[in-house]
DNA sequence: GCCGTTTTCGGCCCGACTGTTTTCAGTCG
């Protein structure tokens, strides 16, 4: 875990203790962003002085710097000194807030998770000042979805889900749209937003909490509903508005809140007001029907969804120097793709006749090489085999370049799994860490960026969204490594890796990296995965000239066309 | 605690829903 993550998570937990004790609520609030900012900062907090981030004031910055000299803040020792250790955890507990846990606190005793239930048990919550029998029986509700640890899903289960629950609502709506984190293409997401406008706003409300699907209603009112579904529990939000308040609302529900707050800052400076029904000077609307009206009452164009998470898109956006993200009809073709001759499901010609489908000018058959016994990887033989056989079906199959690749395995001293004389062969390499991944990481991606014949290093990072933490890695010293060397990194698509993630895409294009999106596709309808690469890229301000694979074959910057 | 093209003091995003309330606090997003 870097500094920055360790400082960022005590911030937080400061917050968490002021808040509980009922400290102001401004105050809370800047330790929680500083906490955000800290987290997602793109650069070396040791070597810059820390005010200069926005949101780190003076008082931030000394307590960063206590904590970069000592490991320690003091002011974090002193806040939780007087809390039983444990019960700031509660507050993760749904329908169970700071006031209402300093009540359970004082009153009852309340230390922790035991206690809790105990009283919930008992029945004693339900007597105290300002509390009641629902209001006991929400807290339940909340600990046994706590207790459940429902967890976020990721993005690709959540598309798939949002698809579903929208089909029955189109017939009563005018327009309906995702928002949320889904709408950015968060890589997880915890509860699906949609939006929906129609003439008459109370129809839309009762066919979704009418719907099969709906296994609980946790809230319904005129203008907003939210249930709990039968796909994995998970939690969907329904907000209704008129027609001319859509921009505002899909602007507001599409968050990210930091971005929101940002913009109704910047409204408030100049007189007006950004609420999801509309941008108001006074009482007057004065625009609302689309995004794009919003904020050009703020003087600046449309920010795309992806990179609405208040990490410098305004100011871009105020300076007229927004990217001009990548988008799907950028994609030339699919440089990691499994065919059945190491793990994958298709044959060549099968994964050629998809790509071509999907418009592609080329796609790279990239299967694994022959230490990854596991994965059927191919020994010399085999891989000779696979490339005559990728030639004739070339033969067959015109109008798309088929690409001799490799997923070659990075050994456990740093060399590569191939001689030179085998990858030289090759259309391109990608080299990848699959075994060891505590050992020597950054050394032996280094030392096989050495040869000139790897390309891109595959998912750099090893992190699986479903919990692997990932390689032993010293990151950015392997991002300024493969920008000295012109070697690409990859953003891998495979919906459990989303790896580099947003965040180190940033940090290694400011390092000068280029890189692919690759989809790891095994089986050809992976090749759509391509889809949550792309947010993925996007999220990380990347622009077509970013990628390798915008570029068409012939003039692809690959490293080992360079020299 | 942070911040400043009205301000170094006095603001700090805004509203829906729920449950407890005779006018509002707490939680959530």
């Amino acid at each position: 875990m870097g500094k920055n993550t360790e400082i960022a998570d005590i911030f937080d937990k400061i917050a968490d203790a002021l808040e509980f004790k009922g400290d102001l609520v401004f105050k809370v609030n800047a330790y929680r962003k500083a906490a955000r900012v800290l987290r997602e900062y793109s650069g070396d907090i040791t070597s810059i002085h820390p005010s200069e981030i926005e949101g780190i004031g003076k008082g931030m910055a000394e307590k960063i710097e206590e904590y970069l000299k000592t490991g320690r803040i003091k002011k974090y020792e002193e806040v939780i000194s007087d809390i039983p250790e444990g019960l700031l955890e509660l507050l993760n507990i749904p329908n169970l807030g700071p006031k209402t846990l300093q009540l359970l606190y004082k009153e009852l005793g309340v230390k922790n998770i035991t206690d809790l239930e105990r009283v919930i048990d008992e029945g004693k919550i339900a007597h105290l000042p300002g509390m009641g029998e629902k209001k006991e029986e929400n807290i339940k509700k909340g600990l046994l979805l706590y207790r459940a640890g429902k967890s976020r899903i990721p993005l690709s289960m959540a598309l798939k889900v949002v698809r579903e629950v929208i089909k029955p609502l189109s017939s009563v709506s005018e327009s309906i749209s995702p928002a949320g984190s889904l709408r950015r293409m968060k890589e997880t997401i915890g509860d699906i937003d949609i939006l929906a406008t129609a003439e008459k706003l109370d129809d839309i409300i009762n066919t979704f909490v009418r719907q099969p699907y709906v296994k609980d209603i946790i809230a319904k009112g005129d203008t907003k509903a939210s249930v709990r579904t039968s796909y994995e529990d998970l939690q969907v939000d329904l907000r209704v508005v008129e027609k001319d308040s859509w921009g505002a609302a899909l602007l507001y529900f599409t968050g990210s809140k930091a971005h929101n707050i940002k913009l109704r800052g910047i409204a408030k400076e100049r007189g007006l007001k950004i609420s999801e029904y509309g941008v108001f000077k006074g009482t007057k609307r004065i625009a609302g029907r689309t995004e794009q009206e919003v904020y050009k009452t703020l003087g600046i164009p449309w920010i795309p969804p992806e990179i609405r998470e208040d990490r410098g898109e305004i100011e871009a956006a105020m300076k007229g120097e927004l990217p001009v993200l990548i988008e799907q009809k950028d994609i030339k073709g699919d440089l990691h793709v499994h065919s059945h001759y190491s793990d994958g499901i298709d044959d060549i010609e099968t994964i050629v006749v998809a790509a071509k489908k999907m418009g592609y000018e080329y796609i790279g058959i990239c299967d694994h090489s022959k230490t990854s016994k596991i994965a059927g990887g191919l020994d010399e033989d085999t891989l000779k085999r696979r490339n005559e056989e990728i030639d004739s079906v070339q033969e067959k199959i015109k109008g798309i370049k088929i690409l001799k690749g490799m997923e070659v395995d990075i050994l456990s001293d740093g060399s590569l799994d191939y001689s030179d004389s085998v990858m030289e062969e090759l259309d391109f390499v990608i080299a990848a860490v699959h075994q060891g991944f505590a050992k020597n990481v950054t050394e032996r991606m280094k030392s096989a960026m050495n040869n000139p014949f790897v390309d891109i290093i595959a998912h750099p990072t090893g992190r699986l969204l479903s919990g692997r933490e990932g390689y032993k890695i010293n990151i950015e010293e392997v991002m300024m490594y493969a920008a000295k060397k012109g070697v690409a990194l990859e953003i891998n698509a495979s919906y459990d890796r989303l790896d580099l993630n947003d965040v180190n895409i940033i940090k290694a294009k400011n390092y000068g990296v280029m890189f692919i999106i690759g989809t790891d596709a095994h089986r050809i309808d992976m090749l759509g995965d391509i889809e949550l690469g792309l947010g993925t890229a996007r999220r990380g301000w990347l622009e077509k000239k970013d990628v390798l694979n915008t570029y068409r074959w012939d003039n692809i910057p690959l490293r080992r066309r360079k020299g």
